[in-house]
DNA sequence: CGCCAATTATTTTTT
DNA sequence: ATAATTGGCG
């Protein structure tokens, strides 16, 4: 295989360069990151090294996809073995092919967020000193703090005796569900392969034998678990390339450690450093304004970017008068700049700081039928009525799983409420068996009603017809006969006199049972417990495809690794980058400014920073001001667009809405 | 057990 | 503003 070096730069060939051994490449903003990356594992691959061989970790699956993609298309076919995946994917598989070995059984489940919180606040309960006085979603996450690396007791020496001892009692309680129910959470999914490496060195070998090549991406977002994770890996053989950036560290609240990058050439003996500085994405007044904000953090490795770009034009600064103009005046701005410049809509992004913020851009860019995308968000997932759906796939799937058991045995109304859970739970605890088993072992000699039995016996019944049905019919027809059997319409009927209502939620479903087809369609060996991984892990495919010709709607974390000609950032306001919760902790400020930062250098050619001077907030209109860092990017590189903005109605636009009327008929 | 009215929290970011 | 949760009553 021939291979073209040549066009990379000299610190971009001289790390494409560096197979063996321990490597870390700092590479700023737009410095042609995953280009190296990508062009090195070629190189390994025409130098001998066997695809196979090569594990590549990413963040993100947008990440994650995007190497492999690239990969593919330069090499092609003998790419095809490379494993490129999150630490999330890459846990997991580790878990599933040694689940036994921590007393785990096949199928365990994933709980997310909802459904920690979910035990949380059951376990809350039980405790009379916590009744009222923590918040479930704190308590949450002070666990997943403490807990960590090793999920053992917690690591209480900075708390008080109040708080630690509320703390390690629901802790002991949430385990013992999650072990009960044969569930784990995001951070097993870390922790637990940690401990099957530490425990088995046998196993953790054959990992270090089948991944002698090691890629870290982003690796200034790694925390304690995914660094021992990749030390242990990479102990063997060493050859461990991490490639990161310590001013793009954004996921500190999720226990991310910037000094693991500071402190790479300490870990790995003998490293090489490479620096990337020259930038080749933006223009030279985005650059100075990226760069006159990030001065404003202390503590980081001095890095200079720099471009033979020209400076390009200013940064467009809109004041709105409240959000809804905010969004008018951007959607505005990308149709007639779009007319204009005859551009692909897929140049446009509109960023944010929050996943709240995208509803209004949403909402205009489709009465504007503008093509566009939200990524992330997880929304769909958090419906109710696709969580209750959601939860009899689980079941169905694992029926150990009790909290999602919990939350259907009674949706639709079957009349089974607390007293009969409460005795089901008693006569479970008789028998030494689960909840749901304790179902088929219920009969008259108990202190339920007949016709709750009854209810109880066709709940069991409907469950055990889909379990053996999907042995032989499709996920997606198992499923939508599952959802015609639980009558759940009814149900939906009896709370929402609006039909409209009625009608979306059904079409939710219907477009949930779509994406188990596709996700049939397309999965070599297709399971639904596969099809429960893929949702848990939000890997379903929103590809490049999919994206192709739309306007980006998403958050900057989501953001991170991605690049636009034209970007809108908005929303800049006091309160929301830096948000106010974050500044509660200590690292905060520093992080929303490194946010800040990202967010500026994902634009190639023109950026636009955008706020609203009012903005409505849990139904109180409330003033706002610009955010603090606006003040810090010098005056003559923003070009402010103030106080109500133009019309835009000149003909152009008209005819072009006009045709998107006529498209509208014709369709 | 189910229904309704009153009360309360919601908005940080992702896997 | 809205959705979710809680408490009291039939």
């Amino acid at each position: 295989m021939k291979l073209s070096l040549y066009k990379l730069n000299p610190q971009q060939r001289k790390a494409a360069k560096i197979v063996d051994g321990p490597l870390l490449v700092l590479s700023g903003a737009g410095t042609g990151k995953t280009t190296t990356v990508v062009n090195r594992i070629a190189y390994m691959i025409s130098r001998g090294v066997k695809s196979e061989e090569i594990l590549a970790v990413t963040f993100t699956n947008k990440a994650a996809r995007e190497m492999s993609e690239r990969v593919k298309k330069m090499i092609g076919r003998s790419a095809k073995s490379m494993q490129v995946s999150t630490f999330h994917s890459l846990g997991l598989r580790i878990l599933r092919e040694n689940h036994k070995l921590l007393g785990y059984r096949r199928n365990f489940t994933i709980y997310d967020t909802a459904d920690q919180l979910s035990v949380v606040r059951k376990a809350l309960r039980t405790i009379s000193a916590a009744w009222k006085k923590y918040k479930p979603d704190e308590v949450l996450y002070a666990l997943n703090r403490l807990r960590m690396p090793h999920n053992e007791a917690l690591d209480l020496k900075y708390e008080n005796e109040f708080d630690g001892a509320v703390y390690s009692s629901v802790w002991e309680k949430y385990r013992a569900t999650l072990r009960n129910n044969n569930a784990v959470d995001y951070e097993d999914l870390l922790v637990q392969p940690l401990r099957i490496l530490k425990k088995y060195p046998e196993i953790l070998n054959s990992y270090q034998e089948k991944f002698k090549y090691i890629i870290v991406d982003e690796y200034q977002d790694t925390n304690a678990v995914q660094f021992e994770i990749i030390k242990l890996l990479a102990n063997k053989y060493k050859n461990i390339c991490v490639v990161g950036d310590d001013d793009q560290s954004i996921y500190g609240w999720r226990g991310a450690e910037v000094k693991n990058i500071l402190d790479f050439d300490k870990h790995f003996k003998k490293a090489s450093v490479i620096r990337l500085e020259e930038n080749y994405r933006s223009t030279g007044i985005i650059l100075k304004a990226a760069n006159a904000v990030i001065a404003g953090n202390k503590d980081r490795k001095a890095k200079k970017l720099w471009t033979r770009m020209g400076d390009g034009n200013r940064i467009n600064f809109f004041a709105a008068a409240d959000e809804m103009t905010e969004a008018e005046y951007v959607v505005t701005q990308i149709i007639t700049h779009q007319i204009e410049n005859k551009m692909s809509y897929g140049s446009y992004a509109i960023l944010m700081r929050m996943n709240t913020q995208a509803r209004q851009f949403e909402e205009l860019l489709r009465a504007h039928r503008i093509p566009y995308v939200v990524v992330g968000g997880m929304q769909f997932y958090d419906r109710k009525e696709i969580r209750d759906f959601m939860s009899y796939l689980k079941v169905l799937s694992n029926h150990e799983d009790e909290e999602s058991l919990l939350r259907i045995i009674n949706v639709p109304r079957r009349g089974i409420g607390d007293s009969t859970l409460k005795i089901m739970s008693e006569h479970a605890n008789l028998k030494k068996c689960g909840l749901y088993e304790s179902l088929a072992t219920l009969n008259e000699s108990s202190d339920i009603k007949p016709k709750t039995l009854f209810e109880l016996n066709k709940f069991y019944v409907l469950i055990e017809d889909a379990r053996k049905r999907l042995k032989r019919e499709s996920i997606a027809m198992v499923a939508r006969n599952l959802w015609a059997e639980i009558e759940y319409q009814r149900e939906l009927e009896a709370t929402f006199s609006d039909p409209k209502k009625i009608a979306e939620r059904m079409a939710n479903i219907d477009a949930l049972i779509d994406g188990i087809q596709y996700y049939e369609n397309r999965d070599r060996k297709p399971t639904l417990e596969g099809y429960l991984r893929q949702v848990s892990l939000m890997e379903e495919d929103d590809d490049e495809e999919f994206q192709k010709g739309k306007v980006v709607v998403m958050t900057i974390h989501s953001a991170k690794g991605l690049e636009f000609r034209n970007v809108f950032f908005v929303g800049v306001e006091q309160g929301i980058i830096p948000h106010t919760k974050s500044l509660e902790t200590s690292y905060g400020e520093a992080e929303e400014r490194r946010l800040f930062y990202v967010a500026v250098t994902r634009a190639k050619q023109e950026l636009t920073i955008s706020y609203s001077k009012m903005r409505t907030k849990f139904g109180q209109r409330i003033e706002r001001l610009p955010s603090m860092f606006i003040n810090e990017i010098p005056d003559n590189l923003l070009e402010p667009t103030d106080g109500i903005y133009q019309e835009v109605a000149d003909d152009e636009v008209t005819e072009d809405l006009l045709s998107r009327f006529g498209a509208m008929f014709s369709e």
